[in-house]
RNA sequence: CGCGGGAUGGAGCAGCCCGGUAGCUCGUCAGGCUCAUAACCUGAAGGUCGUUGGUUCAAAUCCAACUCCCGCAA
């Protein structure tokens, strides 16, 4: 069939690799988001999934809005579009440019996690399991018909990105299934359960705000869950606050009473850096300074004094 | 020219403002003590202080340029 690609997260990009390998399927264009300034020196930066689409001689084309580039897709003669963590909503003009049907891969199971951020949603929240959805779109935010899930476990060591790399990796064999069904028009079409839904909006570093008035538990997995992006920090008082990042964090099992939550109750090398939380305890692991490397809580401790009683912010 | 922090033995830091003996917490090695230990004691090795140039009797420290690392913002 011929394929329209609309995607700009790198979590689509072996869904496209797939696309492009694949005898079954013609890829006839891509869309992406416009390139942006990105790090410390703001260079414009095209998003990998159009640097991949150039090298394979594709068109690529980038809207500011995709509602002005009706004419343009629909001189592709898509069969079915392919969207993927593109970044915009999709208006019922474009919705109605490919001749079968737009699909969409979500990296969550619909109806939960509906939105921008289900991976990270799905660890915070201390779900067991996760999967990809592909889905019929239509015109509200991931709410269309299902054709189809694959779920996996999630582990007590997955982050936001393991699990990212993990359901970007399992989606393409999602996608061939999918296709193949929509080719011999068996394809199912289960409407959600619309009442059972939960949304998870964009993530910004403020989210990644440790509040110590949460359980131990909580903490660890939000830390988790926002590693590596959006990360998450506390707050270290003094004359000119810093934000301490929190890579890695473990709870601490057993632990119950405990003085003000954000204490500091161990900042010693050989101890490790610990903290009360609203319940129980939770032992910082790794650790960066503004300014400073990524470091096991150890060599921090080992060059910047915190006292013991401190309270985080 | 978006804003800012940094580069000092193997690790993390101090020293720099006010030039003049290389410091701290560890680690490593050797020895001692201990039933034992993330314990303690003694001793030792290990650094052209990111690079290049400048100022100076003298530069980790002051000046200039450069390289690399990192936080914010986007």
């Amino acid at each position: 069939m011929r394929i329209l690609f609309i995607g700009t997260g790198d979590i689509g990009l072996p869904s496209l690799e797939w696309l492009l390998a694949t005898p079954k399927h013609e890829v006839v264009g891509v869309v992406t988001q416009p390139d942006k300034p990105v790090g410390r020196k703001l260079l414009m930066t095209p998003p990998e999934v159009k640097v991949r689409a150039l090298a394979a001689g594709l068109p690529v084309l980038q809207p500011v809005k995709i509602r002005n580039a009706v004419e343009e897709l629909r001189a592709l003669g898509a069969d079915i579009a392919v969207v993927v963590a593109y970044g915009q909503l999709l208006p019922p003009a474009i919705l109605a440019v490919p001749r079968l049907a737009c699909l969409n891969i979500h990296a969550s199971l619909l109806p939960r996690h509906r939105g921008a951020s289900p991976i990270q949603a799905a660890i915070r929240e201390g779900d067991a399991e996760k999967g990809v959805t592909i889905m019929f779109m239509d015109e509200g935010l991931d709410t269309g018909d299902i054709l189809l899930m694959e779920r996996l476990t999630i582990s007590r060591e997955d982050t936001g990105g393991s699990l990212h790399d993990k359901l970007a990796a399992s989606a393409p064999a999602s996608l061939e299934r999918a296709l193949d069904l929509i080719a011999a028009g068996a394809a199912p079409r289960v409407p959600q359960d619309h009442s059972r839904a939960t949304h998870c909006g964009k993530l910004t570093r403020a989210d990644g705000h440790l509040n110590w008035q949460q359980s131990a538990v909580d903490l660890e997995r939000l830390i988790r869950a926002y590693n590596p992006w959006p990360g998450s920090y506390a707050v270290l008082p003094g004359g000119k606050p810093a934000q301490l990042k929190v890579h890695h964090a473990s709870v601490i099992p057993g632990a119950e009473a405990c003085p003000a939550a954000g204490t500091v109750l161990s900042a010693d090398p050989k101890t490790g850096l610990i903290v009360s939380c609203g319940t129980g305890l939770l032992r910082l692991d790794e650790v960066q300074i503004e300014g400073g490397k990524r470091l096991p809580a150890t060599d921090f401790l080992r060059g910047h004094a915190l006292e013991v009683g401190t309270i985080l912010g």
